[in-house]
DNA sequence: TGTTGGCACTCGCCCGGGGTGAGTGCCAAG
DNA sequence: CTTGGCACTCACCCCGGGCGAGTGCCAACA
């Protein structure tokens, strides 16, 4: 096992090759961190570090930086979360209480993230899977034709045409709608087909058919709307990513504008609690420079969707930590109230 | 004025240094070109082009590029618009077809302009100061608490909470959706303040609180889904766009995040007919070293949004313009149809 | 056994200089 | 107005030397 100074040492190369983008030799760490020994011997630890794949350096004669490994063991073990200061937590407030809809609230959030953490920020519309319908409305366009109207608990709302297969009359409509909203008002998405599977025996034999072409687009709006959206921001912040630049920045940009790539990425992140992935952790190839830091949020207890940042390996892990926790905790206080 | 000759020697230059990103010198020009002159005409035609300021050469013994002013010479009088091949339309026609919803015609002409131009492609939704209401939808929550729903005839969806001033019953409720639909169903969002203006008046005392809640929050509605919203896409197109990279491409990015300066910048451009702005043409800053290159586009005759591309200065224009402008011709197609 | 100072060694980086070649401007002749 | 010739300019490439940060090893010491 690693003694207590070498992790310390650890500890002193990830904060050092953070701060300056350079790799940092023995000597350099004992004059900036008191480690009370001499460089000699944090010669001995960084060859040991090495030795077990914490530390690599990228050229004979140079100074060490950390591996992907030495970032995993310094999230772990090492770092703890840096807590935002007071000043900080009333400017997320702040901002994030102007929004007025919930594509105000992803915006917002996406910007403040991207601020705070000065890196790309994802955040995920809040996931309906788990959210309940508030009301669904059915509206007389044309003899044989209605319009589907899906309001979701979190504001969001989906509209659908439906052609009916013959006239559907305003009072059968009207029943429609009433025994619909009676059974599907206020639950859960998932529930809804079971809840209206024989809703059809409850009409005429005419009407049936309509009733189930309704019911059909019904569900099928209902797998649309869960289909999980997201919006970045801060890509502008890759620019600080390092100096070989094109290369890496390049599968990042087309890893961001794939958001099939980023659902499966914060999808892949544990459920609750904060998630770390470093460098070749994150199973697209494109982001195996970069790491991303995710976490669930949610309005009440339970998560509902997930927001996080992209970065290089190379970042302030702990100040990350905390802003991404912070922002969580803020935006679900929001959902809470709206 | 400039003889043809020189007029040639320009383009030539143009296409070029579009194709190889490096100053073109005269005897190159003679050599890819057969101009029938020798170099020395060339560098005298050259020396003349410089002079008034439509080429540059980047150090002393350095070939010339293109300026702006010269870019938009070549824009203007030396190129045309090059059209897609049969096959290309083909595809363009397909892909697009295969659209569900307005969302989805988006999403798909921004991929598709950003694979054709391989730039970053930027499309506005349709506009809807010019469309119109397809109906409005009142439910009622609580006794004082009624869901507004508005939906377009581009088929976008707003809805809003009011909240009552009074409790407002089920048959007035009945009412003021049958008047409210009547008279702003079809119409156009311009003419709806003036269509309602004296709806209160037909309702009683008691519920004329509400009404005019319910009418300010329609406008309110109204003015919100007219801001104009846009899709950009291709961003990794950027790290094709030089070698003095990370200066060039922060402000863009910067400039691509900020949703008001690209609207402002389709919307300075004409408004019939295909804008190109070059280089310091845009009124942005950060767009100093790219050109834009839009159009707009509508269901009808008419135009009701727009779309366009972001690319280095140095871009291919005439295929830029012809893929622009297909693009813009079939998205039209499509919309007309749904 | 762990720590320390010493020491030789490696090697990336900076710098200055010479050679090369593309490209230019000018000029005189056609 | 065009052309060939010619001298000149510079950016670029390559090379070699000096510098210095950093390393690994070792012997001495607590």
């Amino acid at each position: 096992m690693l003694s207590e100074r070498r992790l310390q040492v650890l500890r002193a190369i990830v904060q050092d090759y953070v701060g300056t983008e350079e790799p940092v030799g023995s000597k350099a760490l004992t004059e900036r961190h008191n480690l009370g020994v001499s460089p000699a011997t944090v010669r001995n630890d960084m060859a040991a570090l090495e030795d077990e794949g914490f530390i690599a350096q990228p050229h004979t004669s140079a100074g060490r930086i950390p591996t992907d490994k030495g970032y995993r063991l310094f999230v772990d073990k090492l770092a703890g979360v840096k807590p935002m200061t007071p000043p900080e937590r009333r400017a997320i407030q702040n901002f994030l209480d102007g929004a007025v809809d919930l594509d105000d609230v992803v915006a917002r959030t996406v910007r403040l993230l991207a601020q705070l953490t000065r890196q790309v920020a994802v955040v995920q519309y809040p996931s309906l899977t788990r959210s309940t319908v508030r009301h669904v409305e059915l509206l007389s366009l044309a003899p044989a034709r209605l319009m589907l109207v899906l309001i979701t608990d979190t504001g969001r709302v989906e509209q659908r045409m439906v052609d009916c297969p013959a006239p559907f009359g305003e009072t059968s409509l009207a029943d429609l709608r009433a025994r619909l909203n009676s059974r599907v008002a206020g639950r859960r998405f998932t529930d809804v087909p079971r809840l209206v599977e024989d809703l059809p025996e409850a009409f005429d034999i005419e009407d049936r058919g309509t009733v189930t072409t309704v019911l059909s687009t019904l569900l099928e709006a209902l797998v649309e709307e869960s289909e999980e959206r997201l919006m970045i921001g801060g890509t502008a912040n890759l620019t600080r990513f390092g100096h070989d630049f094109p290369l890496t920045i390049r599968p990042v940009l087309e890893a961001l504008e794939e958001q099939v790539v980023l659902l499966k990425l914060l999808g892949e992140a544990g459920d609750s609690g904060m998630t770390v992935r470093i460098g070749h952790e994150n199973a697209y190839e494109g982001l195996n420079s970069t790491s991303v830091v995710s976490v669930g949020y949610g309005s009440g207890g339970e998560a509902v969707a997930k927001l996080g940042v992209v970065g290089p390996t190379r970042m302030d892990y702990p100040g990350t930590m905390g802003a991404v926790r912070a922002v969580a905790r803020y935006v679900g206080q929001i959902l809470a109230e709206s």
